[in-house]
DNA sequence: CGTTATCTTGACCGTCGTCAAACAGGGTGG
DNA sequence: CCACCCTGTTTGACGACGGTCAAGATAACG
């Protein structure tokens, strides 16, 4: 059991470059602790001290920002697999706040060692590189998606590309699945108000877009939601086979 | 002349990461090729395959994501000594055009060689991963302004920034800069549209927050207009030491 | 079974988009 | 040097999308 835990991190970065042989083994021997934290719990606050480096086993998590008036906006969210606090691994003081979405699990290995792995190895350089480029082109459709779609087409492409990544990681198949946000989350993602996104959700229900029983939401015209969503999953770059772009 | 032209590169580089001299090397030597282009020149185009890695030397730039309805989300721009095209030079297809916004003057280095300087040198690595996770951290925080500020604060957030990279760069001194953009470019980056710009700049002026002469902007009270527009520049991370991060 | 969070809906209002027209400035060519 | 054009700025009238406020209905949870 102790190895699967940070092999699911050494996969990630796997895909991202070629690992090499001392890589998998300088990876494999860093000390971490493995904890389970309640939904709405806060790994991370705006303002604080960096932290240690935390990778993501189960469970959704979420960074946010606010502004001093209140409004919140969620910027990013992350999957099992994924790293939960890369830029305030390297930063001094941390620009966001990280909560987890659901209960989650995740592993907490020492900012140093890993912060001097990551310093000595080109390659898990590379990967985390590859990893933050992915994280700021999805930002950068969020940004498309907030500052250019209206709300029906906005909180479609929010559903399309939630799907597509959680069928990617393998946690969902077929287009079912559970749908983690409440409509104020999902809100605070899509700069609506929860008000807003009921009566839109209700709009793309009445349009028979989207069928939602309880959390379950399912397409049941996958291509026509995609296409009023202009929504196209190029930018996820799952297409990427591993260490394609270290070696071609 | 020659050789100040990477030079440039090689000190933003080293902002972020302790550069050997290997690294100082290894770049110094880069084939690289100089061109001016027009205000307005794609310098790559979403959809199209990968490109070459480019510098900017003067000038600006920025990068934007296109609706299948035509709307246009600016999502970043790059200063003198910024990368055009970082997430390009790594993945197969660009998801973003790039454009100079003013007259530019840019550095073409092979895509070829400088993937496998980077992938070779973990310092190289580590601070183009620094340089991507700031571009990140700025997108956030666009992502906030779009998402949670009326267009008041909005047009006054970025233009707190602006004049904070501006002069951060050392391209301008005492709040006294030049505004690149048209007003239909503003509203391009902050989701609004060029209409809604002018009547705001307006508001903006007869607050005196700003004072306006042709295209030349100057602040008459900075504190004022950073409280409303609720900046603060510290996700910049401009107060990092040269390799701070890496060898603290 | 009671308490609290979340969802749902309606009425009303404000910010911002749309459409359109006039105006200013800079470059080009006669 | 002036007419012309093109791009960008400015302003007004109007309307729509989405926010605000509030209340009731469901669902989640101890």
């Amino acid at each position: 059991m102790t190895h699967d835990v940070l092999e699911l991190m050494v996969r990630k970065l796997g895909t991202h470059a070629a690992l090499t042989e001392d890589d998998r083994e300088a990876l494999a021997q860093l000390p971490y602790t493995v904890r389970t934290y309640d939904a709405g719990t806060f790994l991370a606050r705006e303002g604080e001290a960096g932290s240690e480096h935390i990778v993501l086993l189960s469970g959704y998590t979420f960074r946010h920002k606010t502004t001093c008036f209140g409004g919140r906006q969620i910027v990013s969210m992350q999957l099992p697999g994924e790293t939960i606090a890369c830029s305030s691994l390297f930063f001094d003081v941390t620009d966001h706040s990280t909560q987890a979405l659901t209960p989650i699990q995740a592993a907490t290995i020492s900012r140093i060692a890993f912060r001097n792995l990551v310093r000595g190895s080109a390659t898990i350089s590379h990967a985390l590189l590859m990893m933050a480029l992915i994280e700021a082109a999805i930002g950068n459709e969020w940004l498309l998606n907030i500052g250019r779609r209206e709300a029906k087409a906005r909180v479609a492409h929010f559903l399309c590309e939630f799907a597509a990544r959680v069928e990617a990681a393998g946690l969902a198949t077929g287009g079912n699945y559970e749908l983690p946000f409440t409509q104020e989350q999902m809100g605070d993602v899509l700069g609506l108000t929860s008000v807003h996104v009921n009566r839109t959700l209700k709009a793309l229900r009445d349009s028979g877009l989207i069928e939602q029983i309880g959390k379950r939401v399912t397409f049941p015209d996958w291509k026509a939601l995609a296409r009023m969503a202009d929504f196209s999953g190029e930018y996820l770059q799952f297409d990427q086979p591993r260490g394609s772009n270290a070696t071609r």
